[in-house]
RNA sequence: GGGCCCUUAGCUCAGCGGAUUAGAGCGCCUGGCUACGGACCAGGAGGCCAUAGGUUCAAAUCCUAUAGGGCCCA
């Protein structure tokens, strides 16, 4: 099903064909930046004028007769430079909002070429406890996934824990000194992380502490089995804890391969990057350097000081013989191509590691990977109202455990005062919902590269662009039907559907006041913002088209009476409430927020 | 020193391949609850789109510099 962009971009690209030769690129049809122009507008005679040379207002005229509108839009006005501006003919808003009416996808297609990508976010470290740097990458990696998948494409959600490292060494020398199993097994990251900043305070100052933490590294990486069957209680208790914590935020991985699932491969690694010649040695250590191919200044292995440009490699192996993190990248993205065969890999991760990936998609380029699109969606920092990274007043880094329990408790303070009525543990069960949909959706609501500040007042506010003013929206979707006095809304359902004509050619769903044929017209445009967002890897899309929807859902419940109207108005409207409704519940599930029947 | 990003209304931000009169929310001012949830709606004030050049018939948008801010690497 095609929406209105879409069916408009089709007709003025045959009528393009017709027109003019050569054929332009793709015609751009867009909405018109003002309503009151038109609905959607083409540049293409502009375009097609700028190619040929000829006066574009002249272009558009005969692009206007040539083209084919019918059962979609009014005869087009030629505007300005050489614009042609469309609107919609209400019978056509008519038909298509009853087919998405139909449809269980609401008339979202899938792909025609679906593909297999890997989405490797949330990434948290098992020795230290999951924290606010960690929300975003997570929340972000969790809505691009819904979004693909929705879309028809196979996902494959990998959590890349960090389960190796050099870390480990002193956790391990800690956790025999002073660890208690019963500590581990009850707060895991908790207990790993405070031996850990106690054991990396100590190594400080002291030397034999640093070098036992080094034999303990190296007795682990040797396969030792006490070492082994401690960091597999550590890995198996953090586990459990992150379970926990995701279970709660309603966010699933398909894989979880952490970096020391890549272990084992890693001398194969730079083996073959070294047969290849696309590593080489550098003072003992193993490094990938410049192909010399890119100008200098946008080549990743390339830093230039004021003596001019010198070498910034990327280390695959170290000169006491231990990896780096760029090896098991390698490694991964091998794994990824040949086991997952993954056309597309996206990384969730913050952007101070943009560096790192452009070198390391450089070096898989020139491995065997061209093939595969590698993509780092990044991201900015989550601020404090100092405008400073957000800690807690003691200055850590804000628990996400104890962040995810304020954003309820907050909510449920909320929700005491607004519903005093409800019962305690159907406010508890609101809480959760209304508390992490706003927690989320103020991340995603915004642009994911900057940086932004966290404010619990804003993301639970009940109005503006929040969760909260979404879910409200949804609500009142659904206690329309409830008024009407029906028993459950399936019954009502299928009572609409036996009453609304659904043949497309004369579809009794009627259109006539401003504010229904605007609602009609953006309920239209869902599949635009989900594809939107998911190209560009921007949910905010999508969080930009749900406000504007339910704003302009606002709109027509004030100016449109839907219970008191009369046959076929009062269907017709109770048709667009569903709608509605259906449409801000999926696109809110696809941001991995939940919507309640009545807050 | 190099790289990446940011600078749009008092505040927080949209603005998607240049194009018609630059948008929203909050805050402020005015009006609207005996219809279906006022957790809402309607209207108003408020902007040299950091600065300077350039490209273009047309620039918040593209290019180049400059200033201020943030982060990463050294």
């Amino acid at each position: 099903m095609n929406t209105p962009r879409q069916e408009l971009e089709a007709r003025v690209s045959q009528a393009v064909q017709k027109l003019f030769s050569p054929v332009p690129p793709a015609p751009y049809v867009r909405p018109c930046p003002d309503s009151r122009h038109g609905d959607f507008q083409t540049n293409a005679a502009l375009v097609g004028a700028k190619e040929a040379k000829a006066n574009p207002r002249e272009l558009a005229a005969k692009l206007a007769e040539v083209i084919n509108l019918e059962g979609v839009a009014e005869t087009p006005e030629i505007a300005g430079p050489g614009f042609l501006n469309f609107r919609l003919k209400p019978e056509y808003l008519a038909r298509q909002v009853t087919q998405r009416w139909t449809d269980d996808r609401l008339g979202i297609p899938r792909v025609s070429n679906p593909e297999t990508l890997v989405i490797d976010y949330s990434g948290p470290n098992i020795a230290k406890e999951m924290h606010v740097g960690h929300l975003r990458s997570t929340i972000l990696g969790d809505a691009l996934a819904r979004m693909y998948c929705f879309l028809g494409h196979t996902v494959i959600a990998d959590n890349h824990i960090g389960d190796w490292g050099t870390g480990f060494g002193m956790i391990l020398f800690g956790y025999k000194r002073e660890g208690d199993a019963a500590k581990l097994e009850q707060d895991p990251f908790g207990h790993l992380e405070a031996i850990y900043r106690k054991i990396q305070e100590e190594a400080k100052t002291d030397d034999s502490v640093r070098e036992a933490a080094k034999r303990e590294l190296v007795l682990l990486q040797q396969g030792d089995a006490g070492n082994r069957k401690l960091w597999e209680q550590f890995n198996k208790y953090s586990l459990e804890a992150l379970d926990r914590i995701y279970q709660r935020l309603g966010v699933q991985f398909d894989y979880t391969l952490g970096e020391s699932f890549y272990n084992d491969a890693l001398p194969g690694v730079v083996d073959d990057l070294l047969k290849k010649g696309i590593a080489r040695d550098s003072e003992g250590a193993v490094a990938i350097f410049s192909e010399g191919k890119l100008p200098q200044k946008d080549d990743p292995f390339l830093v230039s000081d004021k003596d001019g440009f010198r070498d910034n490699p990327l280390l695959v192996r170290k000169s006491d013989g231990g990896y780096n993190y760029a090896t098991t990248d390698l490694a991964t993205i091998r794994y990824r191509h040949e086991h997952f065969k993954a056309k597309r890999s996206i990384y969730v991760v913050g952007g101070p590691q943009q560096m790192h990936f452009r070198q390391l998609f450089d070096a898989a380029r020139r491995w065997d990977y061209a093939g595969m699109k590698l993509e780092h969606v990044w991201f900015g920092t989550i601020l404090g109202e100092n405008r400073k990274p957000f800690k807690s007043r003691e200055g850590d880094n804000v628990k996400l455990k104890a962040l995810l329990a304020e954003a309820e408790e907050r909510a449920g303070t909320i929700i005491a005062e607004k519903r005093p009525d409800l019962e305690e543990h159907k406010r508890a069960a609101l809480a959760r919902i209304i508390g992490l949909g706003a927690l989320k959706y103020a991340d995603l609501a915004q642009n994911r590269n900057l940086d932004y500040v966290f404010s619990w007042e804003k993301l639970l506010a009940f109005d503006g662009n929040t969760a909260p003013y979404l879910q409200n929206a949804y609500v009142r979707t659904r206690s329309i039907f409830r008024k009407a006095g029906e028993q459950t809304v399936a019954d009502i359902f299928h009572k609409i559907r036996g009453l609304v004509d659904l043949d497309p050619a004369t579809p009794s769903i009627h259109l006539a006041e401003p504010a229904e044929l605007a609602l009609a017209r953006k309920l239209l445009d869902f599949a635009d913002s989900i594809v939107m967002a998911a190209e560009e890897y921007r949910p905010h899309y999508l969080c930009l088209y749900l406000f504007e929807l339910a704003t302009l859902f606002h709109r027509f419940w004030e100016n449109c009476p839907v219970l008191t109207a009369e046959e076929p108005i009062r269907n017709s409207r109770l048709v667009l409430c569903d709608l509605t409704g259906r449409t801000l519940a999926q696109g809110l599930n696809l941001l991995g927020i939940e919507v309640v029947e009545q807050m």
